[in-house]
DNA sequence: TATGAATGAGGCTTCATTCAT
DNA sequence: AATGAATGAAGCCTCATTCAT
């Protein structure tokens, strides 16, 4: 980072902060009632200078997914270890993946915006296998091991987290709090679901 | 209804094309991206009817949602019964929702795209309350049987059919094949879920 | 005419209204220069309402052309009739040519700023082989006979009035004054051109 | 040329590659559709710089305007010489022509287009006077001689030269073949319009 | 000289909604 | 009830031009 000349680095912080404000825009407006010109300003800078760093809103937004999808994954696995045990692991990611939720609650709303419309037909979704390879090395060997239920592991992902995702949008909408006692119960609700 | 008169008869046709037309369009295109003018082309009426039965695009998506959401709770508790054991219960619920997920796909994905937009903030949801009662009976009756875990309802909703839905989105993206098998399977680890 | 109905004159003269503003301001300012909402606000229409009638600003300029040129070929070939010598039906069709360039300036303005730019190749040509027909039919009796030079038609038809259309931009330049000497005497250096 | 300092020559090529390439993009895709950011990246230079040696967009194109045209007068009359006949005089300037608009098609269109758009009144025309001044001798001579028709300079340009203008661009659009046979047969036809 | 990021007015087009018929 | 032409605000995007470097 420090080497960067100092162009460079507008650059970037202007490209930044436009993601910043479509982030915080998407996510509280929706993609529809979120015009350029808003993000702009939001952003503070010009409409034109968008197109300089997106050819296109749908490629702002498709950009934006992708970051925070990777940083979602990236966040999820953390401190995944193989020397932990599977259900060290199991809890430590589903830890992971809640209090990224409950700490960017901005990310999770718009990653659930973007992933249940149809926006999100026009991304390559393969980019995501090569950084979510240790789940898929978790579920093996847990399947291996006679410990996890033999199924795809597209399947255990869901048993696994989808309780937590609901979980985060219920807090998020103030119908659920989710403390810490409710996420210890749950996480462990959700292992009964994958363990044998 | 047979006691319509013709006129009657041919209005409600007329609303209930504009909500079909309305939920194909916008479960393939989303929110934006459909236009009043091609609702209406596609449900063979005139844009200016529209606002007959609906005040406003926002109200006629809302409506949708409404009909939508209480149909998909009527079918997910057809047959419940208090005469059947608790697991029972939970999986005749379970297999409703994901054949209603099978059967009406672009119902799902209406429902899952409103749900996770900022348009669900606009529309009350005590509606369903009472739609949803059995279901509170159900987890009521299986936290003080012992059977279930001590949580509270949305939690164990959400531990039994996350998954559930989860998985209805998959099959339609192509990305799992939900067959008999994966469905007995994924409805018992369902179950562990939410049992003690 | 009569027989339309009052809605239908409406969105015909609305249609010509429009058609009528876009030839005048593109006449005058070129293609570039001239906004659609210009257009709308010539014309007496709102920006929206073009769109109704023509898909594109493309669209409408091409329709124009396509508009104008068919009345241009109709003109010159306004008395065609085989029943005349082949030199006064030269000297008619050159002299309608003149005529219509002289009456309606701003259309034969229009027609050579359209048929200089890129925007022609977007237009199909062989509509207009019907309409020049009987050009064409004069060119075949007319070699035939051993009048006219055996050239193309294509080729008679620039040596014929390829003058006249340089003179007629001449005048409307004001350069040139193109009163009924000149047009006589230059008919009759045309008609040198393609006799033998 | 060799005298000048190599940061002179610098200056001048990269003044002639954005004039080159205006001439290439406008002939091809039109004024409008021709935008300054596109000149730069196909001549290889910055934005920027264009304003260094052109104030507007709407100078650099006169500009590129008054290269070409006159390097089309001085090409149409590079042999031209009072020791030659009348007839040999206005064959060889009709060939010039011709070869000029077959050797560099986009400077024919770009001359055309340029000439048929609003554009053109922007452009003081005395400065070809001058160039062109040998052609009107030769009308003057002709005249005089009792060898052309007794017209004004400019009629008899159109009479003489118009035709190879037309059959030039019907060559670029592929409707007509302009071979030696043509054009001789053709050249004769334009002397039969301008002689007695 | 030279760069290219930045501006922002303005262009084309869409679309929710209205209203005369 | 029904039509669909009409409106006009607003959306996305382009592009001539400027300016800090």
């Amino acid at each position: 980072m420090s080497d960067k000349t100092f162009v460079e680095k507008c650059a970037s912080d202007k490209r930044t902060a436009i993601l910043e404000a479509t982030l915080a825009l998407i996510s509280e407006r929706g993609f529809h009632n979120t015009p350029m010109s808003l993000i702009a300003k939001t952003s503070g800078v010009s409409t034109g200078i968008i197109y300089h760093y997106f050819s296109s809103k749908e490629e702002l937004i498709s950009e934006l997914y992708k970051d925070i999808k990777f940083e979602f994954i990236r966040t999820m696995l953390a401190d995944y270890s193989e020397d932990l045990s599977l259900k060290e692991r199991f809890l430590g990611m589903w830890f992971n993946l809640v209090r990224y939720g409950l700490n960017y609650p901005t990310k999770g709303l718009f990653l659930e915006q973007f992933e249940n419309s149809p926006y999100t037909k026009c991304v390559v979704k393969e980019d995501f296998e090569h950084a979510i390879a240790p789940f898929f090395d978790f579920c093996q060997q847990g399947v291996e091991a006679g410990i996890l239920k033999p199924l795809p592991p597209l399947v255990l992902f869901d048993l696994g987290f989808s309780t937590a995702i609901f979980l985060v949008k219920r807090h998020a909408a103030g119908v659920v709090v989710l403390d810490d006692e409710l996420m210890q119960t749950t996480a462990n609700a959700c292992w009964d679901a994958i363990k044998i």
